[in-house]
DNA sequence: GGGTATTAGTTGAAAATGTAACTATCAACG
DNA sequence: CGTTGATAGTTACATTTTCAACTAATACCC
């Protein structure tokens, strides 16, 4: 079989798989999209960053950077202020209730992932975390 | 930081970035979605496949396969005939125009696959694999 | 058989994404 | 300065995906 054995194949249906459990709850329980939630949990890391150093981080197009800023700060989990030297520039930094939200939601993220991997041992957990970080130096990711 | 070293974070990422090169054979020089694309090879594996098989084997909700179908079908690359027993099914299978795409789309797909393995070495490939054996089977792909 | 529930597959509307064009600002160079 | 070109970010439009409703056919069960 042709599929089964194809990187890119495996490696979109293992991301798919694995994401499931952990987009329901960005999803469905706090009402996020991907690159929201993605947007906030770089800015809970980052303090202040702009719609570009977003869309290195995330990482994302820039339309889909400026849309998740948009829907936050439509939350009121984010403000942004314009750069005083360059007034094309706004910097994002979360409020007191994105911090919260944020902290709210982590540890669910966190949970499911873990109850996800549970069955591992911790010897194919290495195994899993070498093969991945194959293909991150590759990238230049790591 | 927490997003690094966050599973479904890594593989969605490494899932893209190893995506780039043949989604764009795909889509672009063949004009084809990755649904299509993924019910094109299935169909080339597999002789004849309903939709409900093809659910499963690409895998992919109804509808995306549904419209995969109606897609390939329009292009002329396969046809469709209803089963004999039970009137709700229709077997899909590849005519020869459609065979004759996926022959000259696959070996384009593994190439630029390899080109992007290419620095590898062996022994990293057999670790990358390892790896990812670990979660397909955790998710009983294997 | 006749009613009810399932199943296969399609369709329509809403949400998300990708692409390109656009606005506003800044930089560079005469 | 003033024109030209680049950059930050937004908006508009087309495509794709998702979700729910739908049609048609079969299975179940009395």
């Amino acid at each position: 079989m042709f599929l089964k054995g194809y990187l890119p194949y495996r490696l979109n249906l293992l991301a798919e798989l694995t994401s499931e459990n952990t987009q329901a709850i960005y999803r469905r329980r706090h009402d996020l999209t991907r690159p929201e939630w993605r947007v906030l949990v770089n800015l809970a890391e980052a303090e202040s960053l702009t719609a570009s150093e977003l869309c290195d981080r995330v990482p994302a197009h820039k339309t889909k950077v400026s849309r998740a800023l948009a829907s936050l700060e439509a939350k009121g989990w984010l403000t942004r202020r314009t750069d005083a030297a360059d007034r094309r520039v706004a910097h994002a930094s979360l409020t007191l209730k994105g911090k919260r939200a944020f902290n709210r939601i982590r540890p669910e993220m966190e949970q499911a992932t873990e109850a996800l991997l549970a069955p591992l041992t911790p010897e194919e957990r290495q195994r899993l975390d070498e093969g991945l970080k194959v293909l991150e130096r590759l990238f230049g990711q790591a």
